[in-house]
DNA sequence: TGTTAGCACTCACCAAGTACGAGTGCTAAC
DNA sequence: GTTAGCACTCGTACTTGGTGAGTGCTAACA
């Protein structure tokens, strides 16, 4: 890169402080704020020159600079110091996570919560999920009244499911106990295509195995794993949309613009947390890659997502559950915290589901934590 | 009620109209619109009749009338006509529910969201919960690992929970189902005050009954329970946020005023919704009450909520499981739909939780559904 | 007594005009 | 390569005047 020295010193000073303010950049401000021992001259002939190479822009000939995605991203790959979190926050973090350690369900919710605050942004954290198909490990058939039973399953990775089953007839416990170990023992680790091949096997054996009620029993378990795979697909979890939210690009109290701006990007940044739309295409690339991902604006694959940017980790045990969490906000975005945020809400995922399944933990690369 | 025919009619079109359009209304819009068969100057007089009854105000002096609080409240009890959804939206409400009828913890999410799509205003719905006490009913124990167990537990009325629970030493798949039908024996149908006494008298048993690892179990069992139960207080499912924020309310476009106001009305109502802030006190009174409540701004007891109105109903099995649901958003709200919705969607809830319980299906009184 | 035409009055809204100041780009001197 | 100086640009704030919607009041009318 050719960039000198100072170019780059410029670039980083204009990076970090449009990110605390959020108002353009004048090079008198760099000069007096930061002692740059130069003329406010000397420093416009520079930014110039950075814009020059995409890294700066200008909204019009009188205002301050503004970095560019490309500006972005070279702070971010070159220019960022990579801090960690202060050790309180991260004593605070693992205190909240041990808090609710056998809740399993509210480990995403606590991710979520926890990333938007300490990253002061939205955050989006998928459920971890088996890293190949949905394995089943136990049923267990409880009746609710005499003509409503309910499923119990279990599958690989502590995922419980319930569904419910009208019964025909009532049928006595010692019964339902009987059948749900016979189907448990029956489809025991077995993912859906394995049940499906054990069905169309079964089938041609002329004293049939399973009898009828068996055989509905096993539909809706069929059923239930199918609905979940489908499911895992597209859920993800978002929270901190008023974090986000208080950033000056949404409030026109701060940012000079029209008020009416603020309002057009509430609505949108909402679009987009709901619907998920720009955001689904990002989880697959985050699970296959190890280590902190940046998209910066632009880079978003969709035009909806042009003005934010997402930081994104991969958490989980390796090849037994992934997840994957991160943190959405304007681009105007304090990386380094934003990526040390997400790198080690993602140790300590991984860490709690390595605790799970008594393995090693596979979080994003690096990041000790010497708790 | 000393208020004319007329008058009556004035107030009811002046509430139409300004729902409909959120533009504060003039009397020779009425005049035109709606053929009054008087002159603007004669409906001014009225108005000004009902301003000084306190139903209608006005924001300056050359400004078209709008409704108060008061003016809403006589017109949901005088002057709405009760009107039902219509047969096709009812079968498509219907119908989305049977999709999902297996599955109980979808039905939540499904009400908010039909809710705030019927009544385009944001939802609330708080998830069934056992009318008394919770009641344990059966636990499993499955090994994850050598030394990690979970704990699935089904309590009365259908309510699966999850729990892990680490191990010391390993235990056989044999002693963890014995163990799991020991104690499912021991606490069948026991509440947590019931589990309390219970372990209360086993403690004085001299070959005590339950050994050490039991004992670990039932514990986590106890504390499932008590999270459970402390959880559910404050358990309330939102949805709809975006179709609120299309209210005009919070589109500067539409409503003149300053466009500042829509964003600090935008982050008010997300604040409202995310803490549940003055809306936990409406809950218990929903559920003491049958029928569909009508909570209209300055009627609630929250200084903050001055601006919103919320509509509510119980639904569920009388003496089983009851849980609320309703609509909220801004006073100016299409009352008799809302009334409606929320009206139809409790019945169907109730309908759904009456044949998972095989009990009568007891929603807010009224509006039988042909189907 | 109720209704209505007429009219003065109020006030938000809009557009145009003006002044201000922050910040740049350029030039010429060092 | 650096910098002082200065013209130029353009957003922001504030003022002004005009317009129109809508009311409140009064006086005449049925």
């Amino acid at each position: 890169m050719g960039l000198t020295e100072r170019r780059q010193l410029i670039l980083k000073l204009v990076i970090q402080e449009f990110v605390e303010t959020a108002l353009p950049v004048a090079s008198e401000t760099l000069v007096r704020k930061y002692r740059l021992g130069v003329s406010s001259a000397t420093v416009r002939n520079e930014m110039a020159a950075l814009e020059d190479l995409g890294y700066l822009t200008h909204l019009h000939t009188s205002a301050g600079r503004v970095p560019t995605d490309a500006g972005y991203r070279f702070f971010v790959e070159n220019l960022m110091e990579r801090t960690a979190l202060s050790l309180a926050e991260r004593r605070m973090i693992r205190h909240q996570f041990y808090q609710v350690r056998g809740e399993l369900d509210q480990w995403v919710h606590l991710a979520g919560a926890v990333l938007a605050r300490t990253a002061q942004n939205a955050s989006l954290v998928t459920p971890p999920r088996a890293a190949d198909l949905l394995r089943f490990r136990h049923l267990e058939l409880v009746a609710i009244h005499e003509s409503m039973v309910l499923l119990v399953l279990v599958f690989h990775g502590g995922i419980v499911k319930q569904q419910t089953l009208p019964l025909e007839s009532a049928r006595s416990p010692e019964d339902l106990r009987r059948i749900a170990a016979r189907i448990s023992d029956a489809l025991a680790d077995l993912s859906l295509p394995g049940i499906e091949d054990l069905l169309a096997r079964e089938l041609k054996q002329i004293p049939a195995t399973f009898g009828e009620f068996e055989r509905l029993v096993i539909d809706h378990v069929m059923r239930a794993m199918q609905s979940f795979e489908e499911q895992a697909q597209e859920q993800i979890y978002s929270d901190g949309l008023l974090e986000m939210l208080s950033q000056p690009e949404f409030l026109p109290s701060l940012a000079r613009e029209d008020a009416e701006r603020a309002v057009e990007r509430t609505r949108h940044a909402l679009e987009i947390l709901k619907s998920g739309r720009g955001l689904g295409a990002l989880i697959p690339q985050a699970l296959a890659s190890s280590g902190v991902q940046v998209i910066i604006g632009g880079e978003n694959s969709t035009n909806e997502m042009r003005e934010y940017s997402v930081v994104l980790a991969r958490y989980g045990v390796d090849r037994a559950v992934v997840g994957v969490l991160g943190v959405i906000g304007p681009t105007r975005m304090a990386y380094p915290r934003s990526i040390s945020t997400v790198r080690y809400i993602s140790s300590v995922m991984s860490d709690l589901l390595a605790e799970l399944y008594n393995a090693e933990s596979r979080s994003a690369e690096g990041d000790v934590d010497p708790e």
